[in-house]
DNA sequence: CGGAATCCCCCGTGATACTG
DNA sequence: CAGTATCACGGGGGATTCCG
């Protein structure tokens, strides 16, 4: 990464999606905006992440403005990630596709159970709508 | 595709993303916003997709529940896909995407240059890292 | 905390099929 | 024939696992 071959997309909103993009960012940002928090903070918030892969989404996320990090020179070596002020802006983004995400499991949900009375799971065989 | 095994995230965020995620998707549905589409009109507006992926991409925001689909038997057989209620919701929330994507475009070129002027282009090397 | 091997899913290419 | 949809195949990148 840092590899100029590899740009982001120049489409806004494909650049959006593609820095967001990543296993656990949503997740990770999603603490990180409450506060500054350290490495074995965010490991014990998500224990089905490994360190390794809690570490490269950090990294990739700082590369992108995301999060900044402080190291502190202290006895136990001490490393606090925040959030940047772009990385702040993309909080009522986030949330705005939290609601969405709600209104659409709901949604769809209501469609599955109306789907169990019926005979076939998928909707898109039986459909021949000649309108005109 | 219609796969009982192929869930979608229970978390409302990635839901979501889960659902817009697709290297078209988000073009499409911004051509479909503006009024109902047939397929040869979607293909003649993104030249640089192939008519399976499009196809594809379409299939899925249907089963998402995203668009509708309308099929006329006429001569030449004719397929309209219009966005649904819960599709047009997204549009907002795209749209912030986009606003926040061009922002980050901007500070970022903006480091860039200035990266221009100092030595090294990454910044995440010459980091003291004294965790263990 | 880095590297290598691995798996799996997304996407692209081209050819083919179906329907009036 | 024109418009729509599908199939067989292959490459590439992200995510996970194991090892040092």
């Amino acid at each position: 990464m840092a590899d100029p071959t590899k740009r982001l997309p120049k489409l806004p909103v494909e650049r959006a999606l593609k820095v967001i993009a990543g296993r656990w960012k949503p997740v990770i940002l999603y603490y990180v905006f409450d506060g500054p928090k350290r490495l074995s903070e965010l490991k014990r918030m998500m224990p089905d992440i490994t360190q390794k892969v809690l570490i490269q989404q950090l990294r990739e996320m700082e590369e992108h403005g995301l999060v900044g990090r402080r190291v502190f020179a202290e006895v136990p070596a001490r490393v606090e990630y925040t959030a940047t002020e772009l990385g702040l802006a993309l909080e009522p983004v986030l949330l705005a596709l939290c609601r969405w995400g709600q209104r659409h499991a709901e949604e769809q949900n209501e469609l599955d159970e109306l789907a169990d009375c019926i005979v076939h799971p998928r909707a898109s065989q039986a459909r021949a709508n000649t309108a005109a």
